[in-house]
DNA sequence: TCGGAGCACTCACATATGTTAAACCAGAAG
DNA sequence: CTTCTGGTTTAACATATGTGAGTGCTCCGA
């Protein structure tokens, strides 16, 4: 079990350090793990949950869906997230989630979560500071949907994806996996598939990066990072005591 | 002060009952109170801020500003919102809050609100609600960002702005205060204020919606509702424990 | 070996939205 | 009453992005 939960709290001490009375009691959290094929739901939206889910191994999703089936992905979530911290609290699902690609989730019942932060003050900050860094990558999302060109706004999101992943050991040389196709792409940056294609092909041009084969390649990250305009702090990956 | 901090408590009170001893130590925070001219800067981005600050009076809102001044609005708050709470767990602003009209705010120092939720369970969860329930406003807008129309945008943030309002007592007949500039809206919306300009005519022409002397009046909800495709189930306005 | 089935990629074209500039209008200030 | 100022509105035009319809590649299963 221990080794299960591992990467939550690796993602956690990002964040800030844990005791060893914290580190026991994630450990000693009563865990479910399921696997989720790509595409499949993990939390229905209009639903009202009794698990808190987080990732273990993929990428998972929000997804909003409008009426006309498109659909616009509002997070991208990685391992070691406690992906659905906010069913605890927020009773009725505005969103579902989704397995962006294949994906191995834990299911915490709510009643453990609540015991878990109770009991623990620091850990409950903790848990609420993850909340709010989601909340922080989704401004950075509202303002490159809102501001950026396309070339800038994709830029962003490698950039975001490429600093998250690293601080979880996701990184490896400069690529990490991601196997996502250029549609589903499009549904997280609000774009369609052509654009996506089109917008892609400029960053490689630009020799910047690199995607094939469900990898992606950040060849200069400083360029990336200097056209995109992206600034890691808000991410918080830094330890400072909560 | 218990006037004072009263539109706050009120809003605590659309999540949850607040039971006397909660509800006095929500009366006894030490506040401090500052009048914002429009357009001034209430929390510089970059900054470590040392107090939090919640909204009395008028709208503030939370800003990211790029290298060419073009910027972004990617929250709005109404009274009674807790606007700086995210300040006593993240550390640095990754965005700035301002006056987005003349605001009155209250500031509490971040120990006092420490003290407070370390004394009161159920309020820190209530305080951990409202950022969620923030989280879930940025994700209907990442939503009209990326997949509505401009005037299915315009229409869904304008439902989202009567719901709020309508939920402190803010809407009077079916009509709110909202003195802002069509520019400004633009900022909002993430369009040109020639595009808000255009787009608000298209509403008017519909018979929905109504702006004049700072005031928008909603002529057909129902419609405009159906036309943005908004359900009001994000903004969690019905009591629940938590 | 063949025939899907996805997916990346292209092309031609449609359309939403941005840009620049100017006219117009109302209220504030002199 | 006049002038100034900020905001709204209109117009003409530029551009980014969407749409619909392909082509061709690669993998995979029959």
């Amino acid at each position: 079990m221990a080794e299960t939960i591992h990467p939550f709290i690796r993602a956690l001490e990002q964040y800030d350090v844990l005791n060893e009375a914290e580190r026991a009691a994630l450990t000693a959290l009563p865990l479910q793990i399921r696997i989720f094929g790509k595409n499949a739901e993990i939390v229905r939206e209009g639903s009202r949950p009794t698990h808190s889910c987080l990732l273990l191994e993929g990428f998972a999703a929000r997804a909003q869906v409008l009426s006309d089936g498109r659909r616009q992905i509002t997070n991208l979530h990685i391992p070691g997230d406690f992906v659905d911290l906010h069913g605890l609290l927020i009773k009725r699902m505005d969103h579902s989630v989704i397995a962006f690609v294949d994906c191995k989730m834990a299911f915490v019942p709510h009643d453990a979560v609540r015991a878990l932060i109770d009991e623990h003050r620091h850990l409950s900050r903790l848990f609420w500071l993850t909340t709010l860094v989601d909340a922080a990558i989704d401004r950075a999302w509202i303002t490159s949907l809102g501001r950026r060109p396309a070339i800038d706004h994709l830029a962003h999101l490698l950039c975001e994806l490429y600093v998250r992943l690293r601080g979880r050991g996701l990184v490896s040389g400069n690529s990490f996996a991601f196997g996502a196709t250029q549609t589903e792409l499009g549904d997280v940056l609000g774009m369609s598939t052509v654009h996506v294609n089109r917008t892609l092909q400029d960053l490689r041009k630009l020799g910047l990066v690199e995607w094939e084969g469900g990898r992606v390649t950040i060849i200069d990250f400083e360029r990336l990072a200097e056209r995109a305009e992206f600034d890691p702090a808000y991410l918080n990956q830094w330890i400072e005591a909560r």
